[in-house]
DNA sequence: CCAAAAGTGTTGAAATTACACCCATGT
DNA sequence: ACATGGGTGTAATTTCAACACTTTTGG
């Protein structure tokens, strides 16, 4: 294939030709706007949060939002997201994934516009808060969070039950860790995503049997007295245990 | 919401008006070709197939492609993967669901355009042959799929990946059969799907443990001379035990 | 010394796998 | 009568769920 830029430069040539020779099977056809937006998992002290603004502008100007923006012609869908994910983070090579396409005729009062949800997840601490702020965003644990603007909410449930889905068979659950994390952490960030308790020999039993976690010397003694050991997750052993076609259900 | 007639000539009048008095904050960006492609499954006296057709007009005339369609200004994306499914095949209410959005920026070398790839899953009896015939449509067992157009080949691929995991908990697996069908015949297309040899014993005892299947007086005689029992499955009493939380893994 | 969280094993129940023979019937 | 595919049960293994006490240490 060939390079963006060339390309961008290529079609426009080759559009204008087709129209003047009239011969163009394209321009039959309708173009539409094509957003994407960002359903962005935080986990915050026990607590699963979404990072959503407060519109500072029209249309919907005063309504929560997801963070999303429209895809431009030399830009790929992620690429936007990636795009606008940093703009408000400072984050970049976030854990992101392709949700579904929002796409009802009527979804948006004012154009046609289809929007594609993503979901990411992220390190809550890492982010920066200055530019978050900055940008009006906000993180709303799960059980108070406002009303959408438009089909927003749905976007809402339906990541929430993809997370759901897909961590009980792949461990993405670290995406929302810091890189060393203790074993009680990652159980509550398990009980957070799917709203019951636990019980943690078993918890333990499960997860150390993948053999993807690495224990580490050093101790977090915040959140304990004793002291809970840290562990990291080896992407290496996962990426190997995973080609094998080991399954991870939690 | 408003009625989609209204609503187009609604936005076209808003629009202009918008650019008029130059405050469109729509009109400053991007409108892509948004399609959709239909990667069509079918099951086959034991073997599974795939739809697709020989283009016979340019672009790509003489390779084959999958089903699809640009999507209307009018319409949603499902919606217009239907009206190509019926025009192709005769057929109306198919399984259909969507896979993802296939949007690499270079992926069309004549314009920038997005496709939404959706997975059909049809009874292969009962499309319209002739249908299907004049449109240069031929239905392809998995193992002998020619090289598709653009990024198609691997929208199949991620299809057949989709259909593996989402048979494995949901019982889809039904929609490819006649409404009438056979525990063997099931069998036979769970083997398909995952090209491994299963236990009837244990096949049987699991589908049936589910609950969801109704037998019939009826046998099949096409297939052996003892014949075996045609079951039908159980629509309600599936939708019952879904809201009760029961899954069917397989 | 005590409160608070971390860490650790066992047992019974349930689910899964492996496995082989008889049945019905059209030819 | 026999070849062909349909149908059935049991035992061994593995996985899962339930359950309670000891350890460490900062205050």
């Amino acid at each position: 294939m060939f390079k963006v830029g060339l390309a961008t430069f290529e079609n426009t040539t080759k559009r204008i030709n087709s129209i003047i020779m009239g011969k163009d099977s394209y321009s039959l056809h309708d173009k539409i706007y094509v957003a994407t937006d960002c359903i962005i998992f935080g986990f915050d002290d026990g607590v699963l949060k979404l990072l959503v603004f407060k519109r500072t502008i029209e249309p919907h100007k005063g309504i929560f939002s997801l963070i999303g923006s429209f895809v431009k012609l030399n830009e790929s869908i992620k690429t936007a997201a990636e795009r606008v994910l940093e703009e408000i983070t400072g984050l970049k090579n976030v854990f992101m994934e392709e949700l579904k396409t929002y796409n009802a005729v009527d979804r948006d009062p004012g154009y046609r516009c289809i929007s594609i949800g993503q979901y990411a997840l992220i390190k809550i601490n890492d982010y920066d808060k200055d530019l978050v702020e900055k940008h009006n965003a906000i993180w709303y644990p799960f059980d108070e969070l406002p009303e959408l603007v438009l089909d927003h909410s749905q976007m809402v449930i339906d990541a929430l039950t993809r997370l759901r889905s897909k961590a009980r068979y792949q461990p993405i659950g670290f995406e929302l860790l810091p890189t060393k994390f203790t074993l009680p952490q990652l159980q509550s960030l398990y009980e957070a995503i799917y709203q019951k308790k636990m019980d943690s020999r078993n918890f333990r039993k499960k997860v150390l049997s993948f053999g993807v976690l690495i224990k580490l010397e050093e101790k977090d003694k915040l959140n304990s007295k004793k002291g809970a050991f840290f562990y990291k997750f080896d992407h290496e052993k996962y990426e190997e245990l995973v080609t094998r076609g080991i399954n991870f259900e939690v």
